[in-house]
DNA sequence: GATCGTTAAAATCTCGAGAAAGTATATTGA
DNA sequence: TCAATATACTTTCTCGAGATTTTAACGATC
């Protein structure tokens, strides 16, 4: 006898929708959570791409359950679920870790976002209709609202930034015929989002990143292909060579055991 | 309580080792399993491949629970792992279940996996050394054996082949600089793998496939990047032809509510 | 002082049983 | 006959407690 585990997982849909199910992540972020392994999942999960939990730290189910207000097993799965998005590995008898994090792996998930991601728009571009079209447009004009916040010295609008300049990519691509890509440049998303965020380099707009999205915008309305997928990566690659420019021991400094 | 971060990850073994852990599926086929969810995780794993439980069908805990000779929680573990592979979907309230399949997620599978492989073959025949040159030769002659004794018509050795082409193809990017890449192509490949076998074609040298291996091992030891990815393309996409002959309500048929 | 082995503590992994939600069947009424 | 509701059954989800393994502490020996 040992323990007992829970577990859960997507919502209800239609059957088309349950091969989508089959590539899209355990809960989509703003779906709201049907199962305490799903509310454990998401509250984990944004932790973690915060910084909460730093990369590499032990996750001792024992003493996480008290903090997520959840049982042994319901945490146990929860963190399963989190091996899904490679933020957390588990190792055999040992229990659970932060996925560590290093400047190659870095530039690994920027490099390998740029060839999933540009593919994607250039699908996008070539099949995409007027409801995507729309919803660029869409998406589009949300981000800029808050990076114009943001110029404006907003305070508390960063977060807002961050799921919007998300929702924009992920338009961009959404008419892509892949989901497989789709399915893929979500976990890089996410991955590099974490980058981003726990690296202090918090000058979103020190370089002119709204330019940048404008001019993808257009390109990308034009149904330029080359151009759009050329600034695209451009503009990916940018944050590589901010990381990069980092203190070279920050990412060797070590955590607990 | 939130901490704030201290970064870093920890030396347990080395930093390449960990980042990889990262990335690897909870347990490589090779190795054996430390832990009982592992176990079950493997053994389902290659139970849905082989098509045992079909796509669609519905995967009840309490039943399966005693096939697997595991507890309720432990099962549930594994099915967890599962969704990591994709190749099992869980849904809120309501279990879960074999991952569906369709023509147009095959298609979309060999496409992203042409994508991927070719990136991964660029990158190992740039910059891989005399050891990744040996693992090719290596892998080449072991598949070449299995498909001379299949040639031979000697029988139970397709597993065998299955078993050293996938080698054989994850030899070749081997010396890929992306993790990530090699990570999503094992995703992709173990998928392709489940169309493979459960389709019933199984004429695995109707075409002449070691020709094929023939040819694309020449052109990659001979570090001719543009040669070996456009044949690694045609021998990827060839498979599609196969499939998409198959009768069209081969996909829809069986899913058992 | 350092390596090794023994012992104690902590954490993981596992199971069975109970509560909640979903699914199927039966009954009722038009 | 059909639809809608109520009831019974099945399955999932969750928790607490026990067995194994890993990790840490402590000495002993060289």
């Amino acid at each position: 006898m040992r323990k007992s585990y829970p577990f859960g997982s997507r919502a209800t849909m239609s059957e088309t929708v349950l091969s989508q199910a089959a590539l899209s992540q355990a809960t989509d972020s703003h779906e709201e959570p049907k199962t305490l392994v799903e509310g454990a999942y998401q509250r984990l999960r944004r932790d973690i791409i915060e910084g909460v939990h730093a990369p590499g730290e032990k996750l001792r189910v024992e003493h996480l359950k008290e903090h997520y207000d959840v049982g042994a097993g319901t945490l146990r799965e929860a963190l399963l679920l989190l091996v899904t998005d490679a933020l957390v590995v588990a190792q055999g008898q040992r229990g659970f870790r932060v996925a560590p994090i290093s400047i190659a792996d870095f530039e690994d998930i920027t490099r390998t976002r740029v060839l999933l991601e540009t593919e994607a728009l250039r699908q996008s571009i070539a099949s995409g209709g007027e409801d995507w079209e729309a919803a660029v447009v869409a998406a589009f004009h949300r981000l800029s609202r808050a990076e114009q916040r943001l110029a404006d010295h907003d305070v508390g609008t960063t977060e807002e930034w961050e799921s919007r300049n998300r929702a924009f990519h992920e338009a961009l691509i959404s008419a892509s015929s892949s989901r497989w890509i789709r399915h893929f440049q979500h976990i890089l998303y996410q991955q590099s989002e974490r980058y981003r965020r726990i690296s202090l380099f918090r000058q979103p707009i020190a370089r002119d990143i709204h330019a940048e999205h404008q001019a993808l915008f257009e390109a990308t309305m034009a149904r330029d292909a080359t151009r759009a997928t050329s600034i695209l990566t451009e503009h990916i690659l940018r944050t590589l060579d901010a990381v990069k420019r980092m203190p070279a021991d920050f990412f060797t400094s070590k955590s607990k055991r």
